[in-house]
DNA sequence: TATTGTATTGCAATCGGTTGCAAATATTGC
DNA sequence: GCAATATTTGCAACCGATTGCAATACAATA
C-alpha cells in the first residue's frame, strides 16, 4: 500500500505455496489448473493488488496489444471524428491506441513510422500527407508482417488494405449536380494532386463535364492547401477570371466556406450568381448562409471499419484478402446550389 | 531480411566478438566504452537492422516513455486542438501518446484509468466527464507516484496540477460585456454544474450581475448538454419566457450557434432583440451570421503547457509544486453582441 | 497389489536489455 | 622493469510472465 513494492506472480506463488507457473496459468483460466486453485489464486491476486506487468507479457508474447495511428493532423472535424470511431473499436477490443501527427510533412511521417516500429505496434492505421509519394518508410513494418491499413488518404499497394470512399464518383456527383442546376462554367478547388482523394475528385469532375459535353478548362482548376487561407485566395482568383464562372466545386468544406464568405463580401450572390458544392459535411456547412451543399463523408464509420478490419487481420495473422473497402457517400443538397 | 528473425544485441555482440553488455552500453553512448568501439557497435547495429526492444528495456527500467490521456470525446474542435498541442510536445520529447475516450460516462472513465494503470504510463493527462465527482479511480496511479495533470475540466486535489483558464473571470467578462451593451435580462446557457468549467462560468455570470446591481433570476439559467440539440432546446425555452430576455451568454459556441439559428427562424433579430456571447472561439463563430462574440480559449497552448508540465514533473520525479496553472483568455467582440 | 490413465503442479529455460561488480588490459610514473 | 592507476570489457544476476516437458498425486482398472 505504500506505493513502493510491485506485486508479482512470485509474491502470490509464495503466499499460496505454489509455483509462479501455476499462478500464471491460474490467472488466465488455464484448464490444467484445478478450479478451486484457480479461484484461490485469483482471490489472492485481487487481495494483494496484483497488476499484470504488460512488458513482461509482451516480451514473451512478442505482442503489444497496441495499435498505432499516423495522420497529418488531429485537429480537423473530419479527422477527429475518424479517430473517435477508431478509438471506440480499438478500446472495446482491448487494444491501446498510440497517436502521432505527421503535420503534413513527409519527414515527420517517416519519423513516426520508425517510432511505431520501435513501439512494436501490432498494427498500423495511416492517412498519408498531401505529398507522400511512396511507402518505403513502412517497409520495415511490412517485412515483419505487421498489417497496415490506409484510410482516406491512401496509397495503392497490393500488400495493404485501403478504406476509402469513391472519390471519383463523389466528384462526379458533385459536379453533375451543379451541371444539372444549369451551371456550365464550374471552378474546381482542389488539393495536392499527389494524393488519391484530390486526384480522384478531379477525375470525377472531368468525367461529369465530359458526360455533359463541356470542354475541360484547366484554368478553372485551382490547386491549394484547402484551408481558410486557400479558400480566400481561391475567391480572389475567381474574381479575376475574365468570364465569370457560375459554379464552384470545392474539395472540402472549410475552403468552400472561406471562399463563400469572401465572395459574399465582393457582392456575389449565392446561389444566384454562383452555385457552390463542398465536401465533407462539416458542421460549418449547416451554419454558413446559404447552407452549403456538400458530400457527406462517413468519418466515424470509416474509423470503425478501418479499425475492425485491422484487428481482424491481426487475429488472422495473415494479410487480408481485401484490397480496398469503399464506403458509401451521399450528396446533401442545400441552398448553396439551387437553380439560378 | 526475411522478416522472421529479430536482431538483438546478442547478435551484434557475436558478430563483433564482444559481450552483450558492451553492446548495450555502446549503443547508448556509455562513457566507459571506448569511442572507437562505440562507433563500430553503432555501425554494425545499423547495418544489421537492429531495433531496440522497448519491452525488454521497459521491463528493466520500469519506465515506459508513454503518456496517457483520458478525455470525454476527441471529436470536438476544442478537444482535438488541445490534443494536437499535447501530441506536439509529447512526441518532440520522445514519448508516445496513448489516447482513450470516456464518452462522458463515469464508468468508462474508471475503466480507462485502470487500462492506463496497467499500461504503466509514466504520466497521465485528464479532462473529466461532466459528472465525475471524485478521483478515487486515480488513486492507484497516485499511490505509485505517477503524476496526473488535469486540464480544462479539472478536480481540486492537492496532489495534482490543474491547467485551466479563469472561468469565473471569463464568465464575468462575457456577462459584463453584455451588460455594458445595455442588456439587462440575460439568459445563461450552461453545462452540468458538477464540473468546474460550468460552475465557475455561472459564478462569473452572477458576479457581473451583482456588480451591476441586477438581481439573479434562477429561471434564466438553463442547464443542458451544450450540444446542438441543447442549443435548440434552449431557444425554445427562451421563446416561452414571459418577459423576453435581451441577452444570452452560452457556455460554448456550438450551443450558442444552434440557439441563434433557432431564434433567427423564430424571427428574433440578433443583436437588435437579443445579444449573444458564446465560449471557445470555434471556427463556426466566424461563420454564423452575425458573427458570434465569444471567449477565446487557447486550446493548443493549453495542450502544450499541460504536456510540458507533466513531462517536467516526470523528470523531476517528485510532485510539482505548482497546484494550478491559469492561462489567459480573451473576449472577442463581434457583431452578435453589438449595442441595441 | 500392480498397472495404466488422468488430473495437477513444478522445473527451468526463455523473451532482450540493463547494470553492479569484477576482471582484463592499457597507460603512467618512478 | 614493476607497481599503481586508469581505461575497457565481461560475467552474471536481474526485470516478470510464459510454456514445453517432466514429475507428482490420485483414481480407476485389471
Amino acid at each position: 500500500m505504500d506505493g513502493k513494492k510491485e506485486v508479482t506472480i512470485y509474491d502470490i506463488a509464495e503466499k499460496l505455496d505454489l509455483s509462479p507457473a501455476t499462478v500464471s496459468r491460474g490467472l488466465k483460466d488455464h484448464p490444467a489448473i484445478r478450479k478451486e486453485t484457480r479461484k484461490r489464486i485469483k482471490e489472492t491476486a485481487q487481495l494483494m493488488g496484483y497488476q499484470n506487468n504488460l512488458f513482461a507479457s509482451n516480451l514473451r508474447a512478442k505482442k503489444t496489444n497496441t495499435i498505432g495511428i499516423i495522420i497529418p493532423r488531429i485537429n480537423s472535424y473530419f479527422m477527429s471524428t475518424v479517430i473517435s470511431g477508431i478509438e471506440h473499436v480499438v478500446n472495446a477490443q482491448g487494444y491501446s491506441l498510440i497517436i502521432s501527427q505527421s503535420q503534413e510533412t513527409f519527414e515527420k511521417e517517416i519519423k513516426n513510422a520508425t517510432t511505431m516500429y520501435n513501439s512494436r505496434v501490432d498494427g498500423l492505421l495511416v492517412s498519408l500527407t498531401y505529398t507522400t509519394e511512396n511507402i518505403q518508410h513502412f517497409e520495415a513494418l511490412l517485412r515483419k508482417r505487421i498489417p497496415i491499413i490506409f484510410f482516406d488518404r491512401v496509397f495503392d499497394d497490393p500488400t495493404c488494405t485501403n478504406v476509402v470512399i469513391d472519390n471519383t464518383k463523389a466528384g462526379y456527383d458533385a459536379t453533375m449536380h451543379l451541371l444539372e442546376q444549369g451551371r456550365r462554367r464550374i471552378v474546381h478547388l482542389c488539393g495536392h494532386l499527389t494524393r488519391n482523394t484530390y486526384a480522384d475528385r478531379l477525375k470525377g469532375y472531368r468525367m461529369a463535364l465530359q458526360d455533359k459535353g463541356i470542354a475541360y478548362d484547366e484554368s478553372l482548376v485551382i490547386v491549394n492547401p484547402l484551408n481558410e487561407a486557400g479558400g480566400i485566395e481561391a475567391a480572389q482568383k475567381f474574381l479575376q477570371l475574365d468570364i465569370r464562372p457560375d459554379g464552384i466545386f470545392a474539395a472540402n468544406d472549410s475552403s468552400a466556406v472561406a471562399c463563400m464568405q469572401e465572395l459574399k463580401i465582393a457582392g456575389i450572390r449565392i446561389p444566384e450568381d454562383v452555385a457552390i458544392v463542398g465536401f465533407n459535411n462539416d458542421p460549418i456547412a449547416r451554419v454558413i448562409e446559404p447552407n452549403l451543399t456538400t458530400i457527406h463523408y462517413p468519418g466515424y464509420e470509416m474509423g470503425q471499419i478501418a479499425a475492425t478490419t485491422l484487428i481482424n487481420t491481426i487475429h488472422n495473422s495473415r494479410t487480408s484478402p481485401i484490397n480496398t473497402l469503399v464506403l458509401k457517400h451521399e450528396l446533401l443538397v442545400r441552398e448553396s446550389s439551387s437553380a439560378k
